[in-house]
DNA sequence: ATGAAAGCGCTAACAG
DNA sequence: CTGTTAGCGCTTTCAT
């Protein structure tokens, strides 16, 4: 049963717990977060009245205090607005508004004009904002964050010295999708790349031009932008231009579903004709018509990596790389 | 050019537009928040030195002041906290955040498990949330907040008197596609259900049975709970259990998608031999061959308006239904 | 190691 | 209508 420590109502605040553990709120607050100065003893009783009141701080309070912000805000760069309701978006915003939840705090959703760099910096100097992630951004826009607002930052995405990032191992993931094509017998391979502007789909990019390069197999690119309508436009282009392509690779599932509607008016068979494979496994993957071989993106997993950071202010390798796992299906 | 107001960095406060004005923050906090007494001049220096400084308002410091907390939290009903990686509930937090970023506030996410209905109130006993937006709760649940803080919920689902509901009008919405079937000739329609938890889709189950009695023909139910996995399990038990049925439709596309699959595995021609047509109108529903039949639900939409009348507290309808429009594809 | 006191930036009584 | 005075709950010098 939880005791009652203010006449009144309200939750129990620091001064509560200083005064039923017998010490001042200054006391109190040092013991409770474990960087000050304080005895052994008044750790132990401090965090015994914080228990016994069922004491949890007030983040609000805090963030005033220390001036730390109150949510943390993900910035997802695009053309246009319309990624604000983009579902790679949504999925990195609900794994950081889960994680903040637990940190006692918020997220808040914000595009980030490809056209005006800047506006990450202005984001970065907000009072009320206590971290970012930024998803998807351009050098340029990473360059206009002040020196002293980086600590606070985190990318899915490329990343700088100074800010870390986190992300798909997409050149393990790219690597093993085409050798698994190769080891099945295609020797003319396709891909469909993603926005030319996104610098963090080079390293698939690069990863498809070696496996080829390996194999004595020269490239064929048709650009994309992750979206099915441009993989249906792109797969079209590439059987036009390179009639004998006998496997797509796409960045991204929907380009890659979008080539399957391609390649399926125009009577060509998948996989017996043209091999089919896709990049990020997303649910539609294992409904469509045939099944779509792709590599899982761990997006939950990265996000929260990411946002952890961000909320801890912890220190961390500039990289990280989440691995991508070949999932097979009908397509190839 | 912004001026710069204090000798040191920072953004410019409330008592820097106060001194460039020539009044006391409290006229100025006045002045600024439009409720409370301020003489017309007043109110016009002091928003012309704000404009001057550039000042926002630290919505920290005004949810400390205030206590109104700095986040509002998306409580998702489900049985295991996975409903924190569903795609719809990730929708939902990415229009909460977007329309709190324009708040200053941000958005945290949490799971309402089923079977404690009181987590529900405890959320909402929380300091440092300002409001909630609560998706498809059960009465118990909502039951379980205290009255005191019911002024700071929106349902997305069902609501109570004091609760507001926002949602998608699922019955106009179910009853077109009833009608739109019928229109097309087919008499033995089925439904593969939501889930039976979740009250608000009774609506939907009212419509279709009313649907169908007017035209004279009885109801086909199957349970269903959105996947694409009881889609397909329902959609063979439909076809076992009725085998002249010529329709079936979901309530949620995916389950709708699965029906697909399960009907194509055993020969069944759509829609020769039966129309299929779904609810939500996903992504995929364009992608999938053929194209699913469904009716939209603007989540986007009803997200923001749940959001919005929690940020402003303003007292509205107790239930807003936003429309749903049918979008006809191959499947009927 | 500890306590007193001064803020963080804003709002809300309370007099005038 | 306006200024003065207290807080909101926590952190952080600065003495002791």
């Amino acid at each position: 049963m939880v005791e009652e420590a203010r006449g009144s109502a309200g939750e129990p605040t620091l001064a509560d717990v200083a005064r039923r553990a017998g010490v001042s709120v200054a006391t109190a607050s040092r013991a409770l977060s474990v960087r000050g100065p304080a005895s052994a003893s008044a750790r132990h009783r401090v965090a015994e009245a914080a228990r016994d009141l069922g004491y949890a701080p007030n983040p609000v309070a805090r963030a005033l205090a220390t001036r730390s912000g109150t949510r943390i805000a993900v910035a997802v760069g695009g053309h246009t607005a319309h990624v604000l309701n983009d579902p790679y978006a949504a999925r990195v915003t609900a794994a950081t508004a889960t994680t903040a939840a637990a940190h006692g705090v918020g997220a808040s959703l914000h595009w980030l004009p490809l056209h005006d760099p800047a506006e990450l910096g202005r984001l970065a100097e907000n009072r009320d904002i206590g971290g970012i992630i930024v998803v998807n951004p351009t050098p340029a826009a990473l360059a206009a964050v002040p020196r002293r607002a980086r600590a606070r930052i985190a990318s899915i995405g490329i990343g700088t010295r100074d800010i870390p990032s986190f992300d798909v191992d997409n050149a393990t993931g790219t690597r093993r999708v085409v050798e698994h094509l190769l080891a099945t017998g295609r020797r003319r391979i396709a891909m469909i790349t993603g926005p030319s502007w996104l610098p963090c789909t080079d390293r698939a990019l690069t990863a498809y031009r070696r496996a080829l390069a390996d194999a004595g197999a020269p490239p064929r690119l048709a650009a994309g932008d992750f979206t099915a309508a441009t993989g249906e436009s792109a797969a079209a282009e590439i059987m036009t231009r390179w009639p004998d392509t006998d496997a797509i690779f796409a960045l991204g599932d929907l380009s890659a579903l979008g080539a399957l509607t391609a390649l399926r008016r125009t009577g060509v068979d998948v996989p017996g004709d043209v091999a089919v494979a896709g990049f990020d496994d997303i649910a539609y993957a294992t409904l469509s018509r045939p099944g779509l071989t792709t590599t899982t993106n761990p997006v939950e997993a990265i996000t929260t990596g990411a946002a952890t950071a961000v909320l801890d202010r912890r220190p961390g390798p500039p990289q990280t790389f989440y691995p991508s796992t070949l999932v097979l299906r009908a397509s190839t």
